[in-house]
DNA sequence: GATGAATGAGATTTCATTCAT
DNA sequence: GATGAATGAAATCTCATTCAT
C-alpha cells in the first residue's frame, strides 16, 4: 500500500474512495471490491495500492463522516448565547445546519448513519450533543422543566435520521422546511388550542 | 423441499424458523445457514427439506412480521369512536399496544424494522396507519388543523422505531412508559407555559 | 470443518493427508491446496471439510512426525543397561531403529527434518536424546572421557539426517548398512593402526 | 534489463544483490522483491533494470557461492604433498579453511547450502572434493584402508554443513575450534583406550 | 537511472446449495 | 426425516512483473 505521489494517483485513489462510498451506501458492507475497481476503471490489485484492505476503506469513510460530524458539533458548541425573543428561530437554524450537513455528503451520511455496524455510537454522540443544547435552553426557562431531555434528544435525533433518509436525501423536502416543521411540532405540540 | 407431515418434521421446521429469526436479527442477512442448522441440531441438507433457499426463510420471517403488523393495523381501524374527554389516554393506549406488539417478537421486529432491505415499505405501511388515525382525530378537532399529518406520522413512527431499538428491546423502558413520554411530548410540546 | 463420520469421509481425509504430505515433502510449504485436492480427486471446498486451513494440515503432519519421534525417543530411554561386551552392537541397533523410523514415513520425515520452519527444534530434540544416551555410555567408561558429547551428538544427528536424505530415502543404502558404517567410523576413527 | 554504466548504477545493482542475499538467506526463495527494493531505497521497476527476474538474482547468488566454492576446491587441489608427521594438523588446516570460507559470506553460504533447491548438487561437489583429498591420504597409508571414503566424505560434509548452521554462523564456535573437534573425533574415534 | 501507476495470474478461503443414501 | 460428502461460484488479497514517463 502506498500514498499516491502524483496527480494521476491521487485521482485514482479519490475515484476509488468516492465509488466505494457510493457502493457501501447502496449495498452495505457487502459491496464488492471487484465492483468498485471496475467502476473506477481499474483492476483489483490497484485497489490494494491505495488501501490496505476492504475494511480499511470502509473505516476511512466512517471516520470521514465522524470527523465531519465532530467539526459540526464543536462549532455548534461555540454557539453564542440564545436570543431571548426567538428560541424558535434559533433552534430552527441549528436544525437546518444539521440537515444541511447530512445532505452535503449523502453517501457518507448513509454509511455513518445506516450501514456502519457501530452506528449506535455515532447516534449516541449526536444524542449527547443535542441533549447538551436542549438542557441549556431548558435551564434558561424556555422549555418545560419536567421534560426528560435525554428522551427528547433521542426522539429528535431519530426524527432527524428518519427524515434524512425518507425526505432529505431523496430530495422530497429541503433542510429549511424540515427544520421548520420539526420545531413547530416539538415546541408547540399537537393539541388544538 | 417438502411440507412436513409428521410432528417431528413440524418441530424441526419450527425450530429452524425460530433460530433463523434469532440469527438474522443478530447478524443481518449475512447470518449463515450453517450456523442456523447447527443451533437447531440439524445438518445443512435438512434445511432444504423445509425451505427452498436462504432467501425464502428470510422472506417468510419478513412476511410473518408484516402479517402480524397488518392484523394489528386492522384491529386498530376497527377501533370505536374516540372518547372526547381523553384523547391523551386514548392515544397512549394505542401507542402502548404498538410497543407491546413490537416487543412481543423481538427478533421478528428487528428483522422487519432494521434488517429487511425493503424495510422502507414496512415503514410506509406503519406511517399510513398512524396517519389514518391521526387524521381522524385531527378532523374531530383534537389536533391543530395546520399540522401536516403525513409529516407527524413519519416523526411518530421514527420515534417508535428508534425507541424500540434503543429502549424497548434492550428492556430499558416499558411500553407504557414510552407511550406516556411520547404522548406528553407530542401533544403538549416543549414550550414552558 | 468436520470430523469425517463415514468410511468414505475417512478415506477422503486420509487421502488428502497423504497427498498433502507428499506435496509438502516435494515442494515445501508452497505446495498448493489446489494440487492436493486435484490429486485427491476432489474440489477445493472439500479440503476445508476436513482441515480448517492449509497451515493446519501442515501442522498436523509436523505433529505426526514429532509424536512418532517422541514415542521412539521414549522407548529408547526405557532401554535396559548396556551389555558390557558389545557397545558396538548396542549402538548399532539403536541407530538402525532410528533409520528404520526415518525410512518408515519418508514424507513425514522430509517434512519434519527439512521443510518445517521449526525444524531446528526437532533437531535439538534429537540431539538431546542422542546426547543422553552417549553420556551414559561415556560415564560407563566406553567412550573417551575428554569428548564433548554435545558436539558428538550434533555430529551424529547431522550424519543421520544427511544420510537419510541422500542414501536411506532414495533407497541407496539400508538402515543396517548405514548404522554399521557410522558406528565403525565414529567408534574406531579413521587412523590406520 | 541493462548493464549499469555509471557508478551510481553499479552501486544500486550491488546494493540490490547484497540485500537480496540477506533476504533470501533469511526467508528462503519466498523473499519478496518488494522487500528487497524497499530495503535498497529503490522502487520495483528499478529491480528490473538490473535483473531480468527474481529467479535470475537468486541464480546469480547461487552461482556466486558455487564459483567461490570452486576456487576454494581448486586451490585445495593445488595443495602440496602431505607432511607425513602431522596429518592431523594438515587436515585440521584444510577444514579450518573450509569453515572460514563458509563464514566469510554467511548469506551466500546459507543460500548455497540451505535454500537453493539444487543444494544437493552443491553438496555433491563438496563431497567429491573432500573425497578426493581423503582418498589421497588413504592411499598414503594414513587412514584405514577398509574405509569407504565416499561414505566418510559424505559424513564429513554433513557435519560441516550442520555445524556451520548451528555453531559457526551464529558465532557460537570458531572455525579453528570446530576443525579441531572434528579432526579429533573422526581420526581418533570415540572408543576409550 | 529511476519512478508512479497499474496489471495478470493465481492462492486461500467461504458459503449456499445438491447428490446419494 | 435426515445425513455425510461434496461442489459451484465467488470474494479478498498477494506478488512478480510491465507501461509510460
Amino acid at each position: 500500500m502506498v500514498k499516491p505521489n502524483s496527480e494521476k494517483g491521487k485521482a485514482s485513489r479519490a475515484r476509488l474512495l468516492t465509488i466505494a462510498a457510493s457502493e457501501f451506501a447502496k449495498r452495505g458492507y457487502n459491496a464488492k471490491i471487484s465492483d468498485i475497481v471496475a467502476a473506477a476503471g481499474l483492476t483489483q490489485p490497484a485497489f490494494y495500492l491505495y488501501f490496505p484492505s476492504k475494511e480499511a476503506v470502509f473505516e476511512e469513510l466512517v471516520q470521514a463522516f465522524r470527523s465531519n460530524l465532530k467539526i459540526l458539533i464543536d462549532s455548534s458548541l461555540l454557539d453564542p448565547g440564545i436570543e431571548k425573543e426567538n428560541v424558535f428561530e434559533h433552534i430552527k437554524t441549528k436544525l437546518q445546519m444539521f440537515f444541511n450537513f447530512l445532505a452535503a455528503e449523502p453517501d457518507l451520511t448513509r454509511i455513518g448513519l445506516f450501514v456502519d455496524p457501530n452506528r449506535a455510537q455515532i447516534r449516541a454522540d449526536m444524542v449527547r450533543m443535542v441533549r447538551g443544547n436542549l438542557v441549556k435552553e431548558q435551564q434558561s426557562g424556555y422549555f418545560r422543566s419536567d421534560l426528560d431531555m435525554e428522551f427528547v434528544a433521542e426522539c429528535l435525533v431519530s426524527m432527524i435520521e428518519q427524515l434524512t433518509e425518507t425526505r432529505l436525501l431523496p430530495g422530497l423536502s429541503s433542510a429549511g422546511h424540515l427544520a421548520t416543521q420539526i420545531v413547530d411540532l416539538l415546541l408547540n405540540g399537537m393539541i388544538a388550542e
